[in-house]
DNA sequence: TTACTTTTGCAAATTTGTCGCAATTAATGC
DNA sequence: GCATTAATTGCGACAAATTTGCAAAAGTAA
């Protein structure tokens, strides 16, 4: 049986890029937590790696798909993408930041569909819907 | 008959903010594009206002929701909110960064559905499909 | 026009993301 | 294991993007 690790350092061999200790790290932080910003990740990195560092896994990260950036009005937010998640959307809640993974099939036939109306190649969408769960609903 | 602009003013005022020469540049300009980055609105101001204020000014519109950011990957642009161009959402390309609005009345559906299912009060979404223009697609 | 309040421009500080390069670490063949 | 080779990292310097404080200028209301 292969674990998430496993997955993930077979992927880097396979596309001839070393297994360092700073990607295990990044790697590992990401398994930990729903989405997080670069501050965040940096942060909870505590040191073990530089900060150009970072950025250069991130990017690595992408190109291999092993994670996303999620937007978030100004911002964006790493998260591990469905090779590990298994899901895509997101409902967050502006009330406390809460982001809850929805998932969404439906939505890949209609991406399609709007590109090729298009002439575009769709690579990747998105949708993200913000509004507040019942907790804070509950505060008003 | 009241144009945009006099909306434009109304918001302004009835929110208790002056109408003033730098928003009413910026308003202009937002008219007169499809979606713009920070750089780009700053360029077309043309030297008519400074850059921290051009921050500010964009950060009231989107309080007041005049405008609001829509995300391509890393980067942001800036666009006139619904009220005034009507509802949409965006095909934006990964090579040139051309914006092309789409109109999709089944998201609004599809929205509230998903967040009732999660007993999310949605105040907003976001779909947006990322990929190549038919320009790009012939580059390669 | 005056008196009062808000907004702006400027300059400086932060924050965020990039780059080149020498030192270090991982992968490979023995 | 050990040496060789190639990939990756950390560092310091940059560059770009965004924010802030404050005195001067512009907008508002009477």
């Amino acid at each position: 049986m292969s674990s998430q690790l496993d997955d993930f350092k077979e992927l880097l061999r396979n596309s001839g890029n070393s297994v360092t200790l700073p990607r295990l790290a990044v790697f590992e932080v990401l398994t930990k937590h729903e989405a997080l910003s670069m501050q965040e990740l940096y942060q909870r990195l505590a040191g073990q790696i530089d900060r150009a560092t970072l950025y250069r896994v991130i990017e690595l990260f992408e190109e291999l798909e092993i994670v996303h950036r999620i937007n978030l009005g100004w911002k964006y937010k790493i998260e591990l993408a469905e090779t590990f998640t298994g899901h895509h959307h997101h409902l967050t809640c502006l009330g406390c930041g809460t982001v809850v993974p929805i998932n969404e099939s439906k939505l890949e036939d209609f991406t399609k569909q709007v590109a090729s109306e298009h002439n575009f190649r769709a690579s990747r969408h998105q949708f993200e819907i913000q509004g507040y769960c019942a907790k804070c609903q509950a505060k008003d």
